[in-house]
DNA sequence: TTTTTGATTGTTGTT
DNA sequence: AACAACAATCAAAAA
């Protein structure tokens, strides 16, 4: 009536290599299971392991291999390799599987666990530890001639590696907060602008993130399963987990560590790789568009490049831009404009977001007949001279309802003005938009309280003919019609950004006004407003 | 609340 | 509609 099970490694600090199944009861077959793999990375002291199974060799603290008398029913013997194959011992394992319901029902099993490199003084004391004292034990045990030597598992590292996991958080990850937060404000705006029954539910997967390392038990549990599940193939999952636990109870402290130092060498790696994949992702200017309503107003489409979007109306709270990301500063996501749109006409609803990064300073904004907008980043970003009252390049926090002026002098934003001289949109009621700066870029922000007639002045005039003034002259930015004066060399223009002009240049999110050989983009946001100078 | 596995179910998108 | 692809779910246990 015994199932006899053995599970050979040669290589494996613990559990490795070909694991042959005897199974006496079933007419002695043998068969093959997938490898057992604790850890394959020799750097992760192996010799724990090792010695943990001394430690369980101690006269002293073994303990009575009685196990199958007193709980009577399955043995599982786990073949465990060494990494030097001196010896083979045999961890037995017992289980009491009154707390199933399905190995009660089954004649014990036994799973031989070879062990290698461990000392003779292992063969006798056969029992490792008690794993519950009501439910299992581990035992250990000799096996002898036995085993059959297979190529190594694949580390769990490979795995990790290679097995993408779906899920994406990582709460203590500073980082990884920002990315939700960035995920969170996506779906809303795309959950406001689609009738989704469940899409919400469905969370788009990025291929290229960094799997989240796994936790201990989790590596543990997944090095284990298969054995467990090889020689009992009709094991439920409640069942397998059970007897994982029981393992992981008696794999003692030492082998703990070893999972846990391999953890946290995963997550190092993790972390390392998020980075540079958030990284990646912030060099890369992400435009999209949500159609609430496919019908397009009697809006033609532009020949000009300049953004134009439906006008907008005051977005509803729910999906308004977000407010300034708290790493603004610090990392990375430099500018980011949503807007919705409702419709001027009709209420043909557009949302169009705008996401640009510091690495793509928009220099020029352009948007398609299809509504897209597209930024087209400056090459050359300078603000050389610029001496603007409170730089914040780092201090910008998104509970300060901040007014943003941002002069962006490009030397090559040629093509960027040439665009802008298009004709340009209709014009639409300014909308109010948010647009957190990157940190390469000049950032001033103004108080709101009280709409100051604030004044931000450039410094002295500058050598770089591509450089500009700019002032703040009256109202405020989030005001329909602030009056904005530019200190272009002999320029000194005063302009009120009145619907008038809107109508003229504008779109609902976007400004654009001519002065002189200036371009001004005007992103403006109930909260705040961002500016940026083209020459 | 997350992870482990794997079967199952349900949703979404494509043909 | 049929199908593929993929997400959600469920189980027990641990972190």
């Amino acid at each position: 009536n015994d199932i006899y099970l053995m599970i050979t490694g040669p290589s494996h600090p613990f559990l490795s290599g070909a694991e042959i199944f005897h199974t006496p009861s079933l007419g002695d077959e043998e068969f093959e299971i997938p490898p057992i793999s604790l850890d394959s990375d020799p750097s992760l002291a192996v010799s724990d392991v090792v010695d943990h199974f001394d430690d369980l060799a101690d006269p002293s603290s073994s303990q009575n291999g009685s196990f199958s008398a007193q709980y009577g029913v399955q043995t599982l013997n786990i073949p465990v390799g060494m990494t030097h194959g001196l010896m083979e011992q045999c961890l037995i394992m017992d289980l009491d599987y009154s707390i199933g319901t399905r190995y009660s029902a089954n004649s014990p099993v036994t799973i031989d666990v070879p062990m290698t490199d461990m000392t003779s003084d292992l063969i006798g004391h056969s029992q490792l530890t008690t794993i519950d004292q009501s439910e299992l034990s581990f035992q250990l045990g000799l096996n002898s001639g036995v085993g059959t030597i297979l190529p190594p598992a694949q580390s769990p590292e490979d795995r990790l590696s290679t097995t993408p996991s779906p899920t994406s958080s990582l709460h203590e990850d500073g980082v990884e907060d920002f990315r939700r937060q960035l995920h969170s404000q996506k779906t809303v705006v795309v959950e406001a602008g689609k009738k989704q029954k469940v899409s919400k539910k469905r969370k788009k997967k990025d291929p290229n993130k960094p799997q989240k390392p796994v936790s201990v038990y989790a590596l543990f549990f997944r090095d284990t399963q298969a054995a467990i599940k090889g020689q009992n193939p009709n094991a439920t999952f409640g069942e397998v987990s059970k007897i994982v636990a029981s393992m992981w109870d008696s794999l003692g402290e030492k082998q703990k560590q070893v999972y846990k130092r391999k953890t946290e060498a995963v997550k190092k790696e993790y972390l390392k790789a998020l980075t540079a994949y958030i990284n990646n992702q912030e060099c890369q200017a992400t435009v999209e568009t949500v159609e609430l309503d496919p019908a397009p107003p009697s809006q033609t489409p532009s020949p000009s490049p300049m953004a134009t979007v439906d006008p907008a109306s005051p977005a509803p709270a729910s999906i308004e831009p977000p407010a300034l990301f708290p790493t603004t500063v610090n990392s990375t996501l430099s500018s980011y404009v949503a807007n919705q749109a409702s419709s001027g006409v009709g209420g043909q609803p557009n949302i169009t977001k705008l996401i640009i990064t510091k690495q793509t300073l928009p220099s020029s904004i352009t948007m398609s007949q299809e509504g897209m907008v597209t930024v087209i980043p400056a090459t050359v970003v300078t603000s050389q001279g610029l001496q603007l009252g409170q730089t914040s390049t780092a201090t910008i926090q998104p509970s300060q309802q901040a007014q943003i002026v941002t002069w962006s002098v490009s030397q090559a934003a040629a093509a960027a003005t040439a665009s802008m001289q298009l004709p340009p949109p209709r014009l639409q009621p300014p909308p109010l938009q948010q647009m957190p700066q990157p940190p390469t870029q000049q950032q001033v922000t103004i108080s709101q309280q009280p709409p100051p007639l604030q004044a931000i002045k450039q410094p002295p005039p500058q050598k770089s003919p591509s450089q500009i003034d700019v002032e703040l002259v009256s109202g405020s930015p989030v005001a329909l019609s602030p009056q904005l004066r530019c200190l272009s060399s002999g320029c000194e223009n005063t302009s009120t950004v009145s619907k008038d002009w809107n109508n003229e240049y504008c779109s609902n999110e976007c400004v654009v006004k001519h002065c002189r050989d200036v371009f001004l983009i005007w992103v403006a946001s109930r909260n705040s407003n961002t500016v940026v100078f083209v020459k």
